[in-house]
DNA sequence: ATAAATTAGGACAATTTTGTCCGATTTAAT
DNA sequence: ATTAAATCGGACAAAATTGTCCTAATTTAT
């Protein structure tokens, strides 16, 4: 569904926002620890949320990561995949033609944008606040 | 959503059930040409679909693919994904983790199955013959 | 038997994705 | 000022996916 980069931008995201809402800043290394991630690779993909407003980057020492409280709850998951995925959960024909539309079809486009559509719905209205509950309490993990 | 593999796959097969309702066996060369796909590329999708018995590969002048009329309509899009995606689409955590299930879950499990029980739902219920239909009219297509 | 047309399959090549390494830069604390 | 702790960013490396090429094997027609 997602690619490696943008599982781990969400997840890397949700931890962020998670510790934002206690009041901590975390570290590259934290969040990688947490998430389970490559740290020089989660580096990578949180320079691109950071370069699309998604986290806050603070360099030098005490620095780290962190989101507004705001933009906790303003920010959704389809946000996250568009800074990293571009469009290509929404757009793209599912067998892969260049042109699929309504009017030139393949056959399987009107059962695809069903589908995508629901799929569209709901990473646009789950926000980065959605998805850090139940972390504290161990209800759900983002790392397993 | 899918591998090109699997998009060459499910394009090739297609061509080949609208062929066969017509009682005629096509050549690689003319399935790659009829779907717009690379041909060596195209032979090998199409051996992992022949050792899954999802077409039927004769051999020889005057060989090529078909597929028979009763699987045709028995034969389901989500055989052919899975013949050469595996299981990928249906299990694997939305945000990859190894073990994400009902007890243990990543923060976005429960939205996702959901998408993916819909997901699996049409892939499950649409046939080789329901794929066919709109070819001859053109009111779908596979190459654009 | 021979030739022609076809799929099978192995080896290789190109591209994309994923991942690593290291020096540069920035900031805070001493 | 110096040092330590952190992100940034470029270059590189590994792995996976996509794609190509060539020979072998099979079948039909002559």
């Amino acid at each position: 569904m997602f690619s490696k980069a943008c599982e781990y931008g969400i997840r890397a995201s949700i931890y962020i926002a998670l510790k934002s809402l206690e009041g901590t800043r975390v570290s590259l290394k934290e969040i990688a620890e947490k998430i389970d991630s490559p740290v020089a690779f989660t580096a990578k993909v949180l320079q691109q949320l950071s370069k699309n407003d998604i986290v806050e980057s603070i360099k030098g020492s005490s620095g780290g990561f962190e989101i507004s409280k705001n933009n906790i709850s303003q920010i959704k998951l389809s946000q996250i995949v568009y800074a990293i995925d571009g469009n290509n959960v929404y757009e793209g024909c599912g067998l892969g033609l260049k042109r699929c539309n309504a009017k030139e079809p393949c056959p399987v486009h009107n059962r695809f944008v069903q589908i995508r559509a629901e799929l569209k719905n709901m990473l646009e209205s789950t926000t980065l606040y959605d998805m850090t509950m139940g972390l504290e309490q161990e209800l759900t993990y983002l790392r397993r």
